[in-house]
DNA sequence: AAAAACGATTGACGTTTGTCAAACTTATTT
DNA sequence: AAATAAGTTTGACAAACGTCAATCGTTTTT
């Protein structure tokens, strides 16, 4: 059985998760389970709001228009590009940016297994952002029109998408108070925390974690450079917090990370 | 007849407002109409949505349950607050900002007339944030459990209630953009470009404003320390992009303040 | 009107992070 | 397996921003 990651009036690691209900083991997907179906899929209790009639589940299976496979590296939406579904991550994982006139880009997450992606189109009609696969994926896609048909009938579901917009929004605001308020160690420490979290709630490891981002990428999400990417993990490994082997991170001492963050680190 | 502003695949000030439609003056609020009223309320075009029927406006009108007078200094909601509803700001001025648990704090924005504040609470049923008026202000509380009630059955209301949050996270994407990725000078010129296009969009002047937050309170937001707000500020004025004078700012070169954002900075 | 509190500006100096460059490791291609 | 490309690490130095402190102006209080 899986903790319960109970919702906090402040998300100290300052990077909340995406994912509305974690509390449920990522376990293989069965290939075979070829149906398209909500009420089947083991990401469910990720993804979908609890307590549902097996008359209500049947008619969110409709949510989910088709599945779509999306390769490492490839696209799943760009900058521009007109909106029509959200998304939701059945395996695989992906960042999402925004990029500049002038060209500088900006990681604004990376999301995983049952999060939901494409929340940034609804406003304008099209995507604002561009959604890239970081490994093999595959998403749900769900017309945001059924969504919105559906929760006009289904009070649940409503109420989940509200959630999952809010969640989003106070998630954003922990990364404004990251960038405008950390320094480098205390960036990475709070990103570190944060992945490990949102990885132990489905089913992996509290400790070992593998990065599917390179230190660039790091560094765009943590408003730094990769050399200081690099030279902060090199720091940790020195300080035995971490053991670092290329993208393999062990976490040594989950406290004292904690304490980076707090402000708190003693010696 | 005031600008419509258009929306844009991504936003170059990198922080883009939340009213929904800038398509009206804000002019004087008569203190006699004491009715609640959505339907007769000169923000009507700034918070709800378009093309109403005469019915369903005053189904809306029920959405207000009443209006809320917050004196300058003072907080409309708190971080761990009980969240029951959302707030429509009617007149004044007011920031968000999120606090970590060693007592550094981070200003998340700034608001205005028509903008709502609030959306942080759905996701736990708890605010996350403070949110504290900067002046004199009045606020149209909006009682959750009825917008989902009347957004079940006004489609152009549910649609308008997603809009308003997916635009604050677009929003909140632009910050990251700007505390990530841009330099003092920058982050300075594309603040005062929102601050100056918002406030153009209720019919204020394009390039005379008034700020009515400290520049400890716009270093906050911009990640910045007040005395690099300050001397950004003169180097402005030394170079006759602006005039400032205490908290009034006027803008004497827009061009060359967006070719700051966009690095096009010439000289 | 004087006193106190608050906010803003400016200077000198220190720290953190960015820049540039080289070496090295791991993955991918031929 | 060798060659190439991509990503990572580390060092030396520079730039940007933060810190500390003094001063000044404005608003509020008494």
């Amino acid at each position: 059985m899986l903790k319960m990651v109970t919702p906090q009036p402040i998300d100290t690691s300052g990077l909340g998760s995406t994912a509305l209900m974690p509390g449920s083991a990522l376990t293989a997907i069965n290939p075979h389970s070829l149906k398209v179906a909500c009420s089947n899929c083991n990401l469910r209790e990720l993804c979908m709001p609890l307590g549902l009639s097996e008359q209500e589940l049947e008619r969110i299976d409709d949510v989910v228009a088709l599945r779509r496979k999306v390769k490492r590296g490839a696209t799943l939406f760009r900058n521009g590009e007109k909106f029509t579904s959200l998304f939701a991550i059945r395996t695989g994982f992906f960042k999402t940016s925004v990029v500049t006139d002038d060209g500088r880009d900006q990681v604004t997450g990376f999301q995983m297994a049952g999060e939901v992606m494409g929340l940034d189109g609804i406003v304008s009609d099209h995507h604002s952002c561009d959604a890239i696969a970081l490994e093999d994926a595959e998403v749900c896609v769900m017309p945001f029109e059924r969504i919105e048909e559906l929760s006009r009938e289904i009070n649940s579901l409503q109420r989940h998408v509200h959630k999952i917009m809010s969640r989003e929004i106070v998630r954003e605001n922990g990364v404004m108070l990251l960038l405008g308020s950390m320094r480098a160690e205390e960036r990475l420490a709070a990103f570190l925390l944060n992945l490990a979290q949102r990885l132990y709630a489905r089913g992996f490891s509290q400790s070992d974690l593998i990065l599917r981002m390179t230190r660039e990428e790091i560094g765009s999400y943590l408003g730094l450079k990769l050399e200081t990417v690099s030279r902060t993990f090199s720091k940790f490994v020195e300080d035995k917090v971490l053991e670092v082997k290329q993208r393999h991170v062990r976490i040594l001492n989950t406290e004292a990370l904690r304490d980076i963050v707090n402000n708190k680190a003693c010696l």
